[in-house]
DNA sequence: AAACTACTTTACGTTTACGTAAACTTTATC
DNA sequence: GATAAAGTTTACGTAAACGTAAAGTAGTTT
């Protein structure tokens, strides 16, 4: 077998590039739920899916707290009955049209970084050709308007 | 002419839904660069676009930090000399391998919502049939792995 | 002129997400 | 059995991004 069933707290650490100090604070947070033994904490697999979960919120800018919220949703849902099953859903939706607006501001991000890029090229163009003709021109008024 | 040359500190908290009290902490922080008329703040639409930048910067997760970075940047590139434009150059391929994790994590995510929502619908066609059958089943010891 | 509204500055308070140091235990190694 | 290596708790510190008074100014409406 490949996955491993339990992991050390600085084995999770070296994996995914955090400090033992966040994982705690996750634990302290109630994110994590490693068992002990005798007082080290034993992670496992649910916990490594858990935390990998938890960075990729952060990358996506969900805060700790949204993200336990989620967990703790999820947790419920499985033991659940009807009315917490139908939150789940509508939440889901909710999710979905963050997920949506997000890239909607990736999309125009692109955009303008493809602009943005576009006019350095430009410019670096124009200096390339003034260096061509080595002789120093007059530099125009430049009225660049932001985008 | 649809779009107004200023505005007044409330027009833009109105119109982007912030408070007074972080605009005027955005332009503390050098984002945004008001004039005055007397001692009140005079916002022009470049400032407005920045402002629009910052918000849609806090939604795909960037601090206020690297956000004013690129506004600098940007200041600095267009009154650019080669070194200037190239640096800038690198520094939007770094935004845009940015932008590539971040829609490589959304689609992640999408994915894992599609099964959590499947999970939740086949649940709730569980409880819907045990609702019908009307005699109460026993129901089974359910081991329901984290995905 | 009084009151209201919108704006201002100053400054201390708060939350989040850890960093960092100190002092201690447990386990492996020489 | 000393000592290092990896783990632990406790606790204070910090940066970021504002919130929240408090107290004042500037214009304008009644």
């Amino acid at each position: 077998m490949d996955i491993k069933q339990t992991y050390s707290i600085s084995e999770l650490a070296k994996e995914f590039d955090v400090t033992t100090r966040s994982i705690r604070f996750y634990e302290d947070q109630e994110l994590l739920k490693p068992t002990r033994r005798g007082q080290t904490r034993i992670f496992s697999s649910k916990d490594r899916v858990r935390l990998k979960l938890i960075l990729r919120g952060k990358r996506m800018g969900f805060s700790l707290a949204e993200t336990k919220e989620l967990f703790d949703l999820w947790d419920e849902t499985l033991s659940g009955n009807e009315k917490q099953l139908l939150k789940m859903l509508t939440i889901l939706e909710n999710k979905r049209a963050q997920l949506e607006q997000q890239k909607n501001d990736i999309a125009q991000a692109e955009m303008e970084m493809d602009t943005a890029e576009a006019r350095c090229r430009e410019a670096l163009a124009e200096l390339q050709k003034k260096k061509k003709q080595q002789a120093p021109v007059k530099e125009e008024a430049r009225q660049t308007a932001e985008n």
